[in-house]
DNA sequence: AGTACATTGCGTCATAATAACACATTTAAA
DNA sequence: TTTAAATGTGTTATTATGACGCAATGTACT
């Protein structure tokens, strides 16, 4: 931080006060739910990779650069999910002291101090296609198993659960594999992706069945290398069928 | 408007600076989902009922008292549903000729002229039980039928079909007549109502089978009274199950 | 009073989706 | 060569869904 969040204070009449974005960024990998988190040196806890809004930007916008600073791509599934805004959510976060330690005078310096209401986007990305990038050198940036997330800053946990709350709900009404999996992907992965999102096992071959009927799968001629036992088919996504589920939904309901 | 509007501005220290809140409040009435819309005489355009966030409260507690304000009633479903934030979303709604026409000073009206983002909340209410309440005495506030709502402000007809597609959505994840019906309905009512979300109809013995499946009503030992034709059955919601399944969710799908 | 008509209540039947499970095949490792 | 673990491809029973049929009820009209 420092340097940047100094310049930010400075010069906050170019951005939207008391407000700011965090990102839930998702990968998979290592048949593991992971998320995208980073850590401020002087700061012992860990966050979401966040960021403040300009004023000459949309929201939507601001929450593309802040995605975009830690993991270089853009392009890729990124959507809002909820606004976060209790009274005490920021409180004892920024103080007195840092501001000192930043040296900003009191005056600009309290624009900070106010409650922060914070909108919430969460992001699916391909693992492997990601360089975890600090936005300076003093920002550790990590992928972390969601299942072992520790404690972190302010409502970072609740807005963390908020978006997989989210995620498995969506999982229910769009498909979701073409953002988290690599180009060509097996059955057994993107089942292990369901799994491990909706924390709960499911029947292979019932599995196969449903994702298949489903019509964005493209069954490859071709089978996975170096791998332990029976080596499983490659797949792919069907794009143009994917957007088009993608668009209007899967589960009518009614 | 006006004086009150005067307030906000002039202790505008008071209120979370660029923020703001839109309530989408849905009824169901004649068989037609109605919206409520207000109206500041002075201006031409609708608008959806919205409010300023005081510094001392959640954002949640803020969107209850916009709809509390305008309705009278509270506990009352209430949700979040998205938040708007394009750069020029409220451009040339204040300008300096209101600022001029309220008698404030420049440097306090400033407030009001930058970029608001605005939280989405969409309410579920008994349409029968609320007494459209204006906020002041300029405010004109009315039910619209939704398919009938004329221009609106800013991007309020944005906010309001986000609102009504999500309300679609969650059509399929929970029930929702408890909010909108009275403690007794028949069978075709409720069936409407889903018609009139959804805008589509629905087989009737289907419908019945299906909604009686879910396990969340209670079927009265009393027709309705002073009908044409055949007097339907009434029927009233099983609370307890009707909050369970609100908690656990509809289609599981995976 | 009698009849037409709209609406409700309670079904059926064919088809599709889902849950539970069986068995042969492939491959690495013992 | 055998074993164990995983994959590929089924079957079967049950449940959910979509598309209808028909008698009963009550209003409105002749």
């Amino acid at each position: 931080m420092s340097k940047m969040l100094k310049d930010i204070i400075e010069n906050n009449q170019n951005y939207q006060p008391g407000l700011s974005i965090d990102c839930v960024i998702f990968g998979f990998h290592d048949n593991q739910l992971k998320v995208l988190l980073i850590k401020v040196q002087r700061n012992s806890k860990w966050s979401l990779p966040g960021g403040f809004i300009p004023i000459d930007e949309d929201i939507d916008t601001a929450a593309v650069t802040v995605l975009n600073d830690r993991t270089g791509v853009d392009g890729i599934f990124l959507r809002q999910f909820a606004t976060f805004g209790k009274v005490n959510r920021n409180d004892q976060h920024f103080d007195e002291k840092v501001l000192e330690y930043l040296q900003v005078e009191e005056a600009k310096g309290k624009w900070l101090l106010r409650r922060f209401v914070t909108i919430g986007y969460y992001a699916l990305v391909d693992f492997l296609k990601i360089i975890p990038k600090p936005s300076n050198e003093n920002e550790i940036v990590e992928w972390i198993d969601h299942k072992e997330v520790p404690e972190l800053i302010l409502d970072h946990k609740e807005i963390l659960e908020k978006a997989l709350d989210t995620l498995r709900t969506e999982l229910n009404l769009m498909p979701i594999g073409y953002n988290l999996l690599p180009e060509k992907f097996t059955m057994p992965e993107l089942q292990k992706l369901y799994e491990t999102i909706l924390d709960k096992k499911l029947d292979r071959r019932n599995f196969l069945r449903k994702i298949t009927n489903i019509g964005i799968l493209k069954k490859l001629d071709e089978k996975k290398s170096n791998v332990a036992h029976k080596a499983p088919n490659l797949y792919s996504f069907d794009k143009e069928k994917y957007d088009e589920v993608l668009k209007n939904g899967l589960n009518q309901g009614w």
